[in-house]
DNA sequence: TTAAATACCATGCTATACCATATAGGTAAG
DNA sequence: CTTACCTATATGGTATAGCATGGTATTTAA
């Protein structure tokens, strides 16, 4: 019945003293059906985590082993950084995770997580700190948007 | 469940006296799913130990056939020092394996080793020397993300 | 014969699997 | 339109199994 795979939506859930949390519904079906399990790893560049199937992991290992040579230095650094920061999670017969100290640490994740669909990944952030990344992310699409609205004047 | 064979995650181990260490359960598995033995091997570019799955060896034995004359120095200097320097490490019941006098030394192993999973391969790391090429990655993928990205588009 | 490598046993800890309860969304009957 | 019921999801709590690790015995090699 499902054609596409996306995570969509933003859902916020509960995490409890020992960093579980539920997974939402719909992003469990999307691992289910695919029949493969989530990755989860910190974001390069916002104080966030965020998390993909494995399967799109592997076809990035494939990706990096073509697009660079065997020994180079850059592709090194590349799968020590993606590879070695991510880590499955399987989530138990009610559908909840446990986040690494790590994570935790680096999202800055209290007693709410909040999940963002993004397509083929998401992302979880801290409440607070994600009202504030909408804020932003909002701000920028409102001052980017004259521009669009002189192209459909024209 | 598992479709995927990918190191991934940095997990830190405790080498005892005798130089025995666990390898991560997870990296076990995936010996085990192949039913392939695990190779280690002193880094070429790094004060680290790196290991993968003696499967990918072969590959890398193929490939090198391939991409060199058959007699070339090149491919006499790349066999000696990658084939000559592996060896098979099996693990016994409780999964640990012995660190021969070799790695350890290139690598400076003392009480702990930290394991960092690189997609296809891993790497075996002193912990302060980690911690500090963790760092050092971090920058420089930073500086460079948009020449990645570049080629991830192509 | 001694040292070293390998295999096996025991223990404590923690991740994870499972059960029970609560809450919300949806549907159909009143 | 309201109420009652049902299903799916989320959450609290607890038991269990798997893992790392200390220790010891057995085998192999020098």
């Amino acid at each position: 019945m499902r054609k596409t795979f996306l995570f969509l939506d933003t859902v916020i859930n509960k995490v409890d003293n020992k960093g579980r949390v539920s997974l939402p519904a719909d992003y469990r079906s999307i691992a289910k059906e695919l029949n493969t399990q989530i990755v989860l790893y910190r974001s390069l560049t916002s104080n966030c985590i965020e998390g993909c199937t494995e399967e799109l992991m592997e076809k990035l290992a494939s990706d990096i082993e073509t697009s660079h040579d065997f020994f180079s230095s850059e592709q090194d650094d590349l799968t020590n950084l993606i590879f070695g920061d991510a880590k499955r999670y399987s989530f138990d017969s009610t559908g909840r995770i446990l986040l690494s100290e790590k994570l935790i640490a680096h999202a800055d994740i209290k007693d709410k997580a909040v999940f963002v669909g993004k397509g083929r990944k998401f992302q979880i952030w801290n409440e607070a700190e994600w009202a504030k990344e909408e804020q932003r992310v909002r701000e920028e699409i409102l001052q980017k948007r004259p521009t669009i609205k002189r192209k459909e004047d024209v």
